[in-house]
Formats: C-alpha cells, structure tokens, sequence
DNA sequence: TCATATT
C-alpha cells in the first residue's frame, strides 16, 4: 500500500497541530498561512469559529508537516510576534494532546510499592526504547504506584501496552499491570475540574451553588470519562485484568461517584432549573429587572439596596437581595454573557474582589441596576472552575459606568470591599 | 488585578 505524497497532509501521524492565539478576529486563515509560511513548512491553518456565529474566536490552528517545522514556527512567533489589532503577542503552542501523542507516552498503574525504575525499564524495554520513564512519587519518595514512560515510536508503546496491560503481574504482585495512554493535560484539568465539583456540591448548603460551575461542567464527557481510564474501552482491546484491583485506586472512588453525581444534581433539585441556575441559555444579563416587575428606575433599586442595607449592615443581606433578584422570570432583551462584548470606551469596568459565589450572572445582577448591561464576564480558574474574584462589567454608555464606579466602589459585598474601576484599555483606537 | 481562546 503505497502512500501518495499528496497524502502526506493528511498523514496524521508526523503532522504536527500547533494552537495559536491572539489572532485578530478579522484575519482569514489565507492570511494567517501567509503569514506563518515566512517561518516555518505549514500545511493548513483553521481558524477557530464559534459554533453558533461562525465568528473567529480569536485563535486558530496551525498544521505543520514535521515537529521540526512546528518547533519553528513556535519559536519565531510566540511571544515574539503582535498582529494588527491584537493587545497581546502571539500565542504559539501544540494544541492540546499533541505531546502526548508525539512522545507516545503510557501511563503503567498498579505498580508494586517498592519496585525501582530500573525494574520497571527492564520490563518495558523489552518492546522498544524508552526515552524517558518516571515512577510517580510523594512527598518522601514513596512511589505511587504508577509511572509515566516514553517510548521512541509509537508501534514499541503500542507493542507494550498490548502484550502487557492486565496480562502482566510484577514479582510479589497479586494484580496485573495497567497500561493505557496517558492523559493529556485537557484530561487531567477535566479531571480536576469534576473533582473540585463534587467537593463545593458535597459541601452543605449546596443550595447556592455556583450557577456558572453548571455551565462550565464538561458533562458531555463525563460518561467516556473514566478517571484514569482504566476502564478504556476498544481501541487497545477489552480490559482482560479483573476490576476488584482497581477499586483500590484512589482514581476509582472519585470515577462512578462523580458520574452519579452529575445526574444527582440534576436529580434531586428540580427546582434548580426553572430558577434558571442550570445550565442557562447564553443570553440572561438583560433578563433580571423583572425580580422587581414594576422597576424602571435603575437607580430605585440600587437606592433600596443601600439605604435599606447600609455598608455598616450584614454583608450577607446584601448579597442575598442581589442575587435573589435574578431567581425569576426572564424577558425579552437579550445580549450574550459570553461573548466578550465590550461597551465603548470609558464603558467597560473591571471589578477585582467579586464574592467568591459570584459568577457571569450575579455579576450581571449586581451592575444592571445603573445602565444596560452589555456583558459581564467573572474568571474562573480554568482546571477547578473557581471564581478568581474579578471580571468585567460593560455598559452600552460611560455614564452608566461612571454611576456605578460611584455607586459600587467600596461596596461591602459578600465578605471584602468592591473594587470598582474603569478597564484598562489597550487598544486606544481601532484602526480601520 | 484587566477579555486566555483548543474546530
């Protein structure tokens, strides 16, 4: 079976994807081929769109033909490069998974305790040559009981997954190894992120539970996902060990639990829902005002908020008006959350030391009263999808913004002071 | 503590 050199583009084998950010939205991928070609053999670039608009989202990928093309490209443009338009240099890296691919990089578990490196080399050289191969270990040396190991090809960690996953017990070992691919990073900030979950939903007066966690949840993938996937179906063939082992597996316990809890927590709070905490549509900035039906006055609610609850009185209270407010029906107006929407300039407002239990939603809630709000946006640690405690609010006018600088600034808000700023603007006018 | 985005 000869293969084609026009094939060679689509060998996915040696190609290399490299992710690439801060790309002006208004650059097409000829223009950003163009570009990357100067520094490197480059395949195709893809810009990547949102799903719904087709918009670019800012970034893009890069397909090279070689790593060492993509080492290239990387190092002559990351950090080193600013687009037209962007505020940031260039972000140039292998998308997410491609090292572990390129390194054909296992993860071998159950381990014995007490085996060294060397006897775990001697056992998987024997189907290839490993580049690199590491016992995990705590905090005195004692081994985890699992080890990370590369080899040179990815037909010798094929061979060794094979001939060794459930089928090979180490001396002094009652149960089979484990050898699967490892995880790529995406996977272990999932991971972590489902981890961190079912913590914050296991503590009590789970009630108020974050809103934005529900739509960050990756709960598409939570069925495939299997912890540390020793459960992997297919692709490597059946698991031929027994399952009682894994059991023992700190990764097992956190595995099922944590699927069973995604449904519990739809479950069991029915009312979760229609209070429209889960799982929103994209677009309830502009949908709170109705909490007070015959509202119109913005600044009538920002006034009974602080006269009715002076800075010196319960921080609590305050917050609980807030976010009450938004546990109802929604209406018509609607401008996403998501989006990153800015308003113009002077409009756009940074607030740092956001109550932790705050997300997209209560901000919006807390800053609609002085002026339309066009989008709001709180960080949330990308692996554990806490809040960070600031983020931004835009308004369609400055002198909505002015007012709430005024009003929310130093506000006692859950247990710290607001931080009520105007953003800091890079780009000081857009060129055409 | 200032919009970082993985089809």
């Amino acid at each position: 079976m000869a293969e084609g050199k026009k094939e060679r583009k689509s060998n996915s084998e040696e190609s290399v994807k490299l992710f690439v950010g801060q790309v002006p939205k208004h650059m097409t991928e000829a223009q950003l081929l163009a570009m990357f070609q100067e520094f490197a053999l480059v395949d195709e670039v893809n810009i990547i769109k949102d799903k719904a608009t087709r918009a670019s989202r800012g970034c893009c990928f890069v397909i090279c033909p070689s790593r060492q093309e993509a080492d290239k490209a990387v190092n002559a443009c990351h950090n080193k490069k600013t687009l037209p338009g962007a505020s940031s240099p260039l972000q140039v890296k292998y998308a997410d998974g491609e090292l572990e691919r390129l390194e054909h990089k296992l993860f071998v578990g159950m381990l014995p305790k007490n085996v060294s490196e060397a006897e775990v080399s001697a056992l998987f050289t024997k189907y290839g040559t490993i580049k690199d191969l590491q016992i995990l270990r705590g905090s005195q040396q004692t081994s985890k009981g699992c080890a990370f190991l590369k080899y040179e090809t990815k037909e010798q960690a094929l061979a060794a997954l094979e001939a060794i996953n459930g089928k090979y017990k180490m001396e002094g070992s009652s149960v089979p190894l484990v050898v699967k691919w490892a995880d790529t990073e995406k996977e272990r900030q999932a991971r972590k992120a489902l981890k961190a979950q079912s913590q914050a939903s296991n503590a009590p007066n789970n009630d108020s539970q974050h809103p934005s966690l529900f739509g960050a949840l990756p709960m598409g993938y939570v069925p495939q996902y299997n912890g540390y996937g020793y459960q992997a179906p297919g692709t490597y063939g059946p698991m031929q060990y027994p399952l009682s082992p894994m059991q023992n597996q700190p990764g097992f316990h956190n595995m099922i639990p944590t699927v069973n809890q995604g449904n519990a927590l739809r479950g069991i709070t029915p009312d979760l829902a229609p209070r429209s905490y889960a799982m929103p549509p994209a677009s309830y900035v502009g949908s709170a005002y109705p909490a007070v039906p015959g509202l119109q006055h913005p600044m009538a609610y920002a006034g009974g908020i602080m006269s009715h609850r002076p800075l010196s009185g319960s921080p609590g209270s305050v917050q609980h008006a807030v976010v009450s407010s938004n546990s109802s029906t929604s209406s018509g107006t609607s401008k996403s959350t998501g989006g990153q929407i800015e308003g113009p300039p002077g409009a756009n407002l940074f607030i740092y030391h956001i109550p932790q239990e705050f997300g997209d939603q209560e901000l919006a809630n807390a800053f609609q009263a002085f002026g339309r709000v066009l989008s709001t946006k709180v960080f949330v640690d990308k692996a554990t999808g806490v809040s960070k405690c600031f983020g931004f609010v835009s308004y369609d006018s400055p002198e909505d913004a002015q007012s709430a600088i005024s009003m929310m600034n130093g506000c006692q808000l859950g247990g710290k002071k607001l931080k009520v700023q105007l953003k800091r603007d890079n780009k000081q006018n857009k060129p055409y």
